[in-house]
RNA sequence: CGGGGUGUAGCUCAGCCCGGCUAGAGCACUAGUUUUGGGAACUAGGGGUCGGAGGUUCAAAUCCUCUCACCCCGACCA
């Protein structure tokens, strides 16, 4: 045998990070970029993972009493100066619709048919869902509203990265209205637990619960919450946001009803909605040198049983074996569906195979070949085991303890990201000194990876932003749990008693 | 929108500065042979309007002009 490479996937994490998630990304065949700028192709193995993540996230949105509805893709401008910080967030990154049907001429296709108001491709749809609200909404009977739409939006990125950042994303966005400012408030938080929910219970991603500080709120909202996940170049990402909007959107739509005293009053809204970020936050969470590692709660499929064929006399039977292993598995459940199994019989080499299901990430392989067939067993590889870390399993065990295996693979990404995540939240810099040499890399021209979360307090002075900004840190959250203990700022030294997680993020 | 860069095979790129035989390499693809329980080897093939238009020249991937697209840095960001 020749020398073989060291990992599967070139560079590793800690020579190229950025490069290495592009590696990841193309290795898994989870997508690739378009010829349309700034967007993506989601190929079948990463749209799987979605479906996977929108199955569990729609169960959730539903069992917390909301329902689905669809509202249109093309907003009309004057929607979105509708409500002054919205119109000051959004107006720099839309895409526009001014035409509505081309004319040849000498070849080429001329946009013709001016639109009398231009409709701009949803960024987000506050003000679209809005407006329906308010025919919707007439008396407090009709409160809460609870909708959720599942959609694509459009958001003219500078800078794009595949999942992280495109110019069309997927995404759900709910919507709701209410009576009271404590029920909306309360629908804020509801949701953001469920965020939670899904990062960790699903995704196996720890995130920390909090709330943004006034500067990097949602344009046009109240309070805006999130979860914030920590990726394995120890940047932060907001894997979700929960934004209380108070009236300010109710105004803007005339969202109003008559209460129980017979009084006009404006609804008071939220909206929350989480992307196809979270499977950038998925592969930066648990992909090692080797590849994606999928959490079994979400991979497309769970098992791969790779036949091995040494002469061709042995293919019937060796398939047929695979097979009925597969209708086995597929006969048990793993997270309340059947288990998805594959049986990979492309005519490539086993090794080949192997090595392609590994960067895939799929949490189990089953190689059976002749003589397993003699000894009733499977060789079984899991993903979160090395690579050449094979188990002889009886066949009819193997197939009975698959669920509790899933669980287990499942249960060890989520402990291994928490004690990354958790060893790399510095809890004791007190000064701004200590501070900026945790966030300075000592490679200037190509950082290496460093730095982390810092928990310490935080006063929320101006002049404190601009010597984050300096240093390209930011203020990722107040945490939700405050310690509540008198303090000094860590970057301005005035006394405060907000806690607030600091780090540079994607 | 400011500054820089790149367009050559499906992908990654060499060739351009200094113009010259039929435009190359690696990977990928096809076929055959030997292999096969962890990323195979050999042999033979297929595949290109050199981003586009115009110009200079006996001759242009190479020089000049225009143009289009994309990438990187900055401002912006689920």
């Amino acid at each position: 045998m020749k020398s073989k490479e060291a990992s599967a996937i070139t560079p590793r994490r800690e020579e190229d990070y950025p490069e290495w998630y592009q590696q990841v990304v193309r290795a898994g065949e989870l997508a690739e970029n378009s010829v349309v700028r700034g967007c993506m192709v989601i190929k079948p193995w990463g749209y799987g993972i979605w479906e996977n993540i929108q199955r569990s996230l729609d169960r959730m949105i539903k069992d917390t009493g909301h329902s689905n509805a669809y509202f249109p893709l093309f907003i009309p401008l004057s929607f979105l100066e509708k409500e002054a910080a919205h119109v000051e967030g959004f107006a720099k990154e839309c895409a526009v619709v001014t035409h509505h049907r081309l004319e040849a001429r000498d070849g080429k296709l001329i946009p013709a048919g001016e639109l009398e108001e231009p409709l701009v491709v949803r960024p987000t749809s506050e003000t679209i869902i809005g407006e329906s609200f308010a025919r919707w909404v007439q008396s407090y009977r009709d409160l809460p509203l609870l909708i959720n739409q599942w959609a694509n939006v459009v958001r003219w990125e500078m800078r794009t990265r595949l999942f992280l950042r495109t110019s069309e994303f997927l995404w759900q966005e709910g919507h709701t209205a209410h009576a009271t400012q404590e029920e909306a408030v309360e629908e804020t938080y509801k949701m953001l637990e469920v965020y939670r929910s899904l990062a960790e219970d699903v995704l196996a991603m720890p995130v920390i619960r909090g709330e943004k500080i006034p500067e990097e709120r949602f344009p046009g909202a109240v309070d805006t919450y999130c979860i914030e996940a920590m990726m394995q170049d120890r940047k932060a990402l907001q894997a979700g946001t929960s934004h209380f909007l108070g009236q300010n959107f109710a105004k803007a739509s005339e969202i109003k009803f008559l209460n129980q005293a017979g009084v006009t009053e404006y609804a008071y809204t939220t909206s929350w909605g989480v992307s196809t970020r979270l499977i950038g936050g998925l592969i930066m969470t648990h992909a090692d040198d080797d590849g994606l590692r999928l959490p079994p709660k979400i991979a497309p499929k769970h098992v791969v049983i790779i036949p091995v064929v040494p002469k061709p006399e042995t293919e019937a039977a060796v398939f047929e074996y695979a097979d009925s292993i597969a209708r086995e598995l597929h006969a048990h459940s793993f997270n309340g569906y059947p288990i998805e199994v594959i049986v990979d019989r492309r005519d490539i080499r086993g090794g080949e195979k192997s090595w392609e299901w590994i960067k895939k990430g799929i949490p189990v392989r089953l190689e059976v070949g002749p003589r397993d067939i003699e000894s009733r067993q499977v060789v079984l590889y899991r993903r979160d085991k090395g690579p050449r870390d094979k188990a002889f399993v009886g066949m009819s065990e193997a197939v009975a303890s698959m669920s509790d295996t899933l669980g287990d693979i499942q249960r060890s990404y989520f402990e291994q990201a928490k004690v990354f995540r958790d060893s790399h939240i510095n809890r004791d810099i007190t000064n701004f000194e200590e501070f900026r040499r945790f966030f300075t890399p000592k490679n200037e021209h190509k950082p290496e990876i460093h730095g982390g979360f810092v928990l310490a307090k935080w006063s929320g002075a101006p002049e404190a932003l601009e010597a984050l900004s300096e240093l390209k840190v930011t203020v990722r959250c107040l945490p939700l749990e405050q310690s509540g203990t008198e303090g000094r700022c860590v970057v301005t030294g005035k006394p405060t008693t907000k806690d607030a997680i600091f780090a540079k993020a994607y």
